[in-house]
DNA sequence: ATGAAAGCGCTAACAG
DNA sequence: CTGTTAGCGCTTTCAT
């Protein structure tokens, strides 16, 4: 007992407990599992026991006699968005980190931006599946279908963009205001005069993450460079080719212009306009996402700065408050927190 | 049969293997865990059989049946740095990750500036530690006696500081030159003309990583912002009263100043100078370490932005590092890099 | 409502 | 050199 208790940091088993809770270890597992069928008055009394010997389960303990896996389930937008298709790339890469768990995860695709189409793809998810991350939009008919798959003892999970009204376990993105606020707080500092001339290029401003953005954006930027003119959004729907018009014509129009800030996908066209300009490198432009394109921007100098939220450490996060979800294991809340980086030429990943 | 591979991913065990090889279960253990006493000729029928079945071994099983623990031992200096202080606060909090991982680690302290008393330290490790994790000056005593330490099968891994001509198994920290030149390319930015000047405030420039720093923060002012004035750098050993009193005077002999970039510890100093001086909001300022007093400087502006490596990070990593030295757990080496991050007040975290 | 017992895949001690 | 075997702490039938 002594040299165990000095190998092992004397920790408590389940042994332990149910020995001081006078009961089977079989009650014992059944009472901290929160599983039916034991009596109020045992419950007490195991618990009581498991608190006083200071009991922690032994995670791989637990993970090995598990005989089930557990199926989590990811829904993701279609399309052949750059940051999408990283996520995707990410949740390959954990496929063994899976394994080592019990674990198999299916993605599955949808129209995320159509709310009807995400509710009912939601739907039709498979009931055995215990965890579900979703990209996608919110809408009251999403929140119904991530509801009823709450109440189903599905463990959901919201990724990237939430959708806060819903019973969702957790949230893995950024605060997308706090993102805003940052680019403006960067390209507010690196404007050349007070009156800067500042543009702002936006997917949709009807998308929840690029209203959020724009608001952050404008409250830094009317705080605290009332000076500045900052333009009215421009609406590219994040596509590349509808953004290089969009820029040419500003660049076009507004010869003073000093800074674009874009908010949303589809850089490659921006990139493209600001060359072809020749006004690459006088113009400021601040964009969101560390795509190849934003590196490659970053690093000739056409683009200041990044914004960035880290796909593969939302992947992991994701997956591992899932697992988290049906092992009990201990979350280190420090841990999963996406930070808003930011990026610029020198500190590239 | 059917069933097992189906519930479980089909994953290979050692009996498996055992079987394939037609060897008995310890041998595979054996030649796996590359424990000597197996004959040359079973040893590659092993590993042939292993490699066909694509084995994997698990680690919840390996966890669960190793009886020993795993002790790991972290040297870190004395003293009232914030940024240690933060190190110590995390690997605290790491105790109980550890405990499930059948690990237990202490630190201990050392006089890690003086080459002499960090190697004498070093040496007086026990032989049963089995990791040990460092951050200290790089020197070739140093050098020679964590070398002797990889030599008696420590696995050695550097921390904040490297000490790149030693065989230590990983260095977990940042690129300190990339650190400086991301300092620069920032500060350059918010510089408010072309011709500003620029003050600096080292610890102590033969310290490498304040060196280094500052040769990356050159390069890029010098390269990029050619008008600028770049100050020679002033040394104030990290120590807050020496730095308050260097900055007070740079502010009275430098009516023109318009920017400080601080490459080392002890900005409350800086951060009193600049307030007395009522220069605070007008003079830009970068610096190093998100401590409490930096995360304030930045809420009120006095402090314009802060490079920061994560100290919860970084722990986490050269800990699970550590582990998986002795598991051979696989290690997700995206995971594992220690970003240069840049915090604004919008971004914090 | 409760308990006994059979593993999960691996390590380590002990026999050959 | 190689094989057998007894656990590690927990989950999960299957009896009671």
């Amino acid at each position: 007992m002594d040299t165990k208790e000095e190998l092992l940091c004397a920790r408590a088993t389940l042994q332990d407990v149910a020995r001081e809770a006078q009961v089977g270890i079989a009650t014992v597992d059944r009472v901290l599992n929160k599983r039916p069928g034991v009596h109020a008055r045992t419950v007490e009394r195991v618990e009581q026991a498991a608190r006083r010997l200071g009991y922690r389960p032994d995670p791989a303990a637990a993970r090995l006699a598990r005989q089930r896996v557990h199926r989590v389930r990811i829904v993701l937008p279609g399309g052949t968005n750059p940051f999408v298709a990283l996520l995707r790339t990410r949740i390959e890469a954990s496929q063994p980190w899976l394994t080592d768990r019990r674990a198999v995860c299916e993605v599955v695709q949808a129209d995320t931006f159509s709310p009807e189409a995400l509710a009912t793809c939601l739907r039709q998810q498979p009931a055995h599946c215990e965890a579900l991350i979703v990209m996608g939009v919110d809408h009251p008919l999403v929140r119904a279908a991530l509801d009823d798959l709450v109440d189903q003892g599905v463990t959901v999970i919201t990724l990237v963009s939430d959708v806060p009204t819903s019973r969702r376990a957790h949230f893995v993105g950024i605060d997308n205001v706090a993102a805003g606020r940052t680019a403006a707080g960067l390209l507010g500092r690196f404007l050349p005069r007070p009156e800067a001339v500042v543009g702002v290029i936006a997917g949709s401003l009807s998308l929840r993450d690029h209203a959020e953005r724009w608001l952050g954006f404008k409250q830094v930027m009317e705080a605290e460079h009332g000076a500045v003119r900052l333009l009215a959004p421009l609406e590219g729907r994040d596509d590349a080719r509808r953004n290089q018009e969009l820029v040419a014509r500003l660049l076009d129009e507004q010869p003073a212009l000093d800074a674009i800030y874009s908010l949303g996908a589809g850089n490659e066209g921006i990139s493209a306009a600001l060359r072809q300009s020749g006004r690459a490198r006088s113009v400021r432009w601040v964009c969101h996402e560390l795509t190849t394109g934003a590196r490659a921007d970053l690093l000739d100098c056409t683009l200041d700065a990044v914004i960035n939220q880290d796909a593969a450490h939302e992947i992991r996060s994701a997956l591992r408050l899932a697992l988290a979800a049906f092992t009990r294991e201990p979350i280190v809340p420090d841990q999963e927190r996406i930070r808003i980086d930011i990026y610029m030429r020198d500190n590239l990943p």
